[in-house]
RNA sequence: GGGCGCUUAGCUCAGCUGGUCAGAGCAGCUGCCUUACAAGCAGCAGGUCGUCGGUUCGAGUCCGGCAGCGCCCACCA
């Protein structure tokens, strides 16, 4: 695929420039197809980030070929960032991973298509406003074009209309997001940044109501008027998968229910005493002797006198507190099914704002027996905070004789949202939902057929759907996100016809329709009697960012570049958003395309800090990447990062990083000594390798290409590196040392076919092999190094292969020489260190007594052995058993 | 309650389909200005591979029980 330099000569001795195609470096077998060798005098890592990223930026480096058929392409679905505020650690650690593969199916001759996303839509970003420019959105006022926030935070905050906080947010991101770039390039990620996108970007908004859009008309989303998910702080819904479970202390309370009708009292116990007013039933399970003779039966609520029924349902669990069950609407997700499967009336008494609403005791839906009483007692709960209520029903209670012995403390885990500071309410409410319980069954599939890396991790998907209990609750009330693209009539009573939604034509996208208006009506008909209402909602920011490879490949914009790029390559993501992100993005494309959105997913870990705990804000233990990079340099970071591998929890190690940095400088010295030896002569070609130890050494690192090879295909890069990196040292400490004397040559050191030449050869070789095996990790120093002697970006180079080190047929000895050589070497090392010696101190004489296939490989190398050990008599005895190796160094 | 991962030298971790597998790096210690590299180089020392049992001629390596740590899922009154 690479023509010859044109300038070479056969031997390859030459120097001219190479007429490659640009950006594209050597082919195989042709370690110095390039240019001249010129070697720095002193190198050194220290601003080769500024000079690299700004060279691949202006050369297009790393520049998606969109000409490139679906089969060449290799395409990543990168993690758009959440972009509020600062990177961290853990993001330098998981984007490092990618940036690995990427690099590596680049050199492979794929055109990678590696876009970079900012996640800036939805509620980290409204929060991050609100705190940064004192300010809160008030949907109500209208826009304000010249407004400007005040240059310091008002206490209270400022009411600004709607399109004057998304503006905020707007101004806000943009700087986030160029900080972030920024960081991102010192890093060397090689993304192409002309692919870049926002998740509120008019691409992104377009994907996700065009996809809204879509499925509505295919029925796969509809609205329901129904108890759901409500955090009372952020006053939205929220979803099934962004709860979480913590511990928190709570009581049962035991509440003695009267009997209705003659029937026996009750007792039973509850966390939530304050719910009693919303209380609709009693349950047990339907096996329970000893309730079962009340099934069918009625009792009274205390204090409120509410009459209630006593049902069976198999969800009641006798092992529970009383064994029965108080009903409320709703108290938790267990009261939602009751109500459900039973039939049970709906009596609200908990408000959006997390507070007790007023009730009107005795109308209908609120019967009681003792409406005076009960609106009595209620009295004292209205306008307070569930907390507060709790508190003062149990008073209520405890006068009234209905409390049964002293609240029990326990702890308990309850639901919270998982951004959210007080426990999630239930309330119903109007919201839009897409359908994945019907689903379940093709997602299960879909998780099977989609490979995972690390494999275990697939069975957090299994578990998370196979625990499906609701469908996605898609729609927010909330501000900087996508609009719901729906507008809906309105009654000539003004009443708002929900069945009958408005929806945008797909050209029309993106709509905002709390500006826009629906095709056949007229602005002036808005919020009017016989005109139309859009709906106030956004969508959930999964609901877009499900959508990632669609909006970074220009679904319905670009149809031509979408289908180059999709179903993708790659999905690299960490484990705590499988349920969310992994999740999302499998519905979505099943549902659109019928197909997985990526064959393979990689999910990396987590950072831990340097004592191996999680890092988290509230901790302060978050570790920040820009000092890291500025102290380390960035090929260092990234060797750290590399060594974490798919899926594992890895701690901060600047050992680690200092060990990368070593690794490094080390690339540039070996380079400088190996293309020394070449400056002047030219790169001999590999054709000229002859010894035996330079054959087994490039032997050897065949065998390190094909390693490394396997491993990365299957994303397992830090096998990969470790591999070149174990070789590199090898090559390093070992046969540079045997084979620099040669190397140097003497009066024929340029005599074809001689062991000069041959070094050289195998030099420029091994050089040619290791830099590139090593450029998916230290991106900087191997450019440096490559820019010594190729041309073009060794980013651009071919990956190292089989016809990069296929010898000429000849007879070596069967033992390894480099193996048997650096034994031997290192024999003579320890006994001049055991002699506190120089390694330059002199041997007098080396015996080596050993089997007489390794005294062959030892025979082959003698020149090379006497050289860098300074050996004056060799002799090699040979012997049956073990072998040996006597020193005697020689007096200075 | 169900499930997953981890447990190997002081630290961080490799050890694939069982038989040179007891390893690497860091830290520690001892030395060395050696013409690629003193932000280097050479070398030394360090572990009954969590625990109990099983399979096998042979087990960090396979199977089972247990323990500790971390995590995921769960209808948690």
């Amino acid at each position: 695929m690479t023509a010859p330099a044109p300038g070479a000569s056969p031997d390859g001795a030459t120097i001219g420039r190479s007429a490659t195609v640009p950006g594209r470096g050597t082919g195989p077998g042709d370690p110095g197809a390039g240019r001249g060798v010129g070697v720095p005098e002193r190198p050194g890592l220290e601003g080769l980030e500024a000079k690299w990223s700004a060279r691949w930026e202006a050369d297009g480096t790393y520049r998606f070929d969109r000409r490139a058929e679906r089969a060449d392409v290799f395409s990543i679905d990168t993690p758009p960032p959440t972009v509020s505020g600062t990177l961290h650690i853990g993001h330098v650690f998981s984007y490092t991973h990618t940036d690995t593969v990427a690099r590596f199916q680049r050199m492979r001759g794929k055109a990678v298509f590696y876009p970079m996303g900012w996640d800036d839509n939805g509620l980290p970003t409204e929060r991050r406003v609100q705190n940064f420019y004192g300010v809160r959105c008030d949907p109500s006022l209208p826009f304000d074009p010249g407004f400007e926030p005040p240059a310091r935070p008002p206490t209270p905050a400022l009411a600004v209309s709607r399109p004057n906080f998304v503006q905020l947010c707007e101004r806000l991101t943009a700087a986030d997001e160029q900080a972030f770039e920024t960081l991102w390039r010192t890093l060397g990620l090689s993304v192409d940044w002309g692919l870049a996108y926002a998740t509120i970007d008019e691409g992104a908004r377009r994907a996700s109501q065009r996809s809204f859009v879509r499925a509505l008309a295919r029925g796969e989303v509809y609205q329901q008027t129904a108890p759901t998910l409500w955090d009372v702080d952020f006053a939205t819904a929220v979803s099934q998968a962004e709860l979480e479970d913590r511990e928190r202390p709570g009581a049962y309370h035991r509440l003695r229910f009267e009997g209705h009708g003659g029937g026996p009292a009750v007792e039973i116990e509850t966390t939530r005493p304050e719910l009693l007013p919303a209380c609709v039933a009693l349950v047990a399970h339907p096996d329970d002797g000893r309730y079962a003779p009340l099934f069918g039966a009625s009792v009274r609520t205390p204090l409120f006198g509410t009459v209630v029924p006593v049902l069976a349902h198999p969800q009641a669990d006798p092992e529970k507190g009383s064994g029965i069950a108080m009903v409320c609407t709703f108290g938790d997700t267990t009261d939602v099914v009751w109500w459900r499967e039973l039939g049970l009336p709906t009596r609200t008494v908990v408000g959006r704002d997390g507070r007790l609403e007023p009730v009107a005791w005795g109308s209908p839906g609120w019967e009681t027996e003792d409406p005076a009483g009960a609106a009595a007692h209620y009295a004292g709960l209205v306008g307070r905070t569930v907390r507060q209520a709790q508190a003062a029903i149990v008073e209520q209670l405890e006068a009234a004789g209905a409390l049964v012995g002293p609240p029990r403390p326990i702890t308990h885990p309850v639901k919270f949202y998982e951004r959210g500071e007080r426990p999630l309410e239930i309330v119903s409410s109007r919201q839009w939902f897409v359908r994945t319980l019907d689903l379940r069954e093709r997602l299960l599939e879909r998780g099977e057929e989609l490979r995972w890396h690390p494999p275990y991790m697939a069975q957090r998907y299994r578990s998370w759907v196979e625990g499906l209990s609701a469908d996605w609750n898609i729609s927010r009330q909330r501000f900087f996100g996508v609009p719901i693209p729906l507008w809906y009539p309105l009654g000539t009573d003004g009443a708002i016809d929900f069945g009958h939604p408005l929806s945008p034509a797909e050209d029309r996208l993106p709509v905002d329709p709390s500006t826009d208006v629906p095709d056949g009506y007229r602005p002036e008909q808005r919020n009017e009697p016989g005109g139309f209402v859009g709906d106030p909602d956004v969508m959930d920011t999964w609901a877009t960012s499900s959508l990632t490879p669609q909006i970074a490949g220009r679904w319905g914009h670009d149809e031509d570049l979408f289908a180059r790029v999709f179903p993708m390559d790659v999905r690299p993501q960490a484990h705590d958003i499988i349920r969310t992100w992994l999740f999302t993005t499998v519905v979505r494309a099943e549902q659109e395309a019928g197909s997985l959105p990526w064959s393979d997913v990689a999910i990396s870990g987590w950072v831990l800090d340097p004592d191996r705990k999680k890092m988290s804000k509230s901790k302060g233990n978050v570790v920040t990447p820009l000092p890291l990079l500025e102290r380390h340099g960035a090929d260092s970071v990234r060797y750290w990062a590399a060594s974490g591998r798919p899926g594992t929890d890895t701690a901060v190690d600047e050992g680690q990083m200092k060990v990368g940095r070593r690794l490094a400088i080390k690339v540039l010295n070996a380079s400088k000594f190996a293309l020394g030896r070449l400056e002047g002569g030219g790169v001999p070609p590999l054709s000229a390798v002859s010894e035996p130890l330079d054959r087994h050494m490039l032997r050897r690192l065949a065998t390190v290409v094909e390693e490394a090879t396997g491993a990365l295909e299957a994303y397992e890069y830090t096998t990969a590196l470790e591999r070149a990196e174990t070789f590199f040292w090898v090559f390093c400490d070992d046969y540079l040392e045997l084979v620099k004397s040669r190397a140097y040559g003497g009066p024929d050191a340029g005599r074809p076919g001689g062991p000069t030449l041959s070094a050289r050869a195998a030099l420029a070789a091994a050089l040619s092999v290791q830099l590139r095996l090593l450029a998916p990790f230290l991106p900087y120093v191997t450019e440096e190094a490559w820019s010594w002697w190729q041309e073009g970006s060794v980013h651009r180079a071919t990956w190292p292969g089989p016809a990069d080190l296929a010898l000429a047929p000849g007879a070596d000895p069967a033992e390894d020489v480099l193996d048997v050589a650096a034994e031997v070497l290192g024999a003579v090392r320890r006994a001049k260190t055991a002699a506190k010696r120089s390694m330059r101190a002199r041997v007098a004489r080396l015996e080596v007594l050993d089997r007489s296939g390794r005294l062959d490989a030892l025979r082959a190398a003698r020149a090379d052995l006497v050289d860098a050990g300074g050996i004056q008599e060799l002799v090699l005895t040979e012997t049956e058993g073990g072998g040996d190796v006597q020193v005697v160094l020689a007096v200075d």
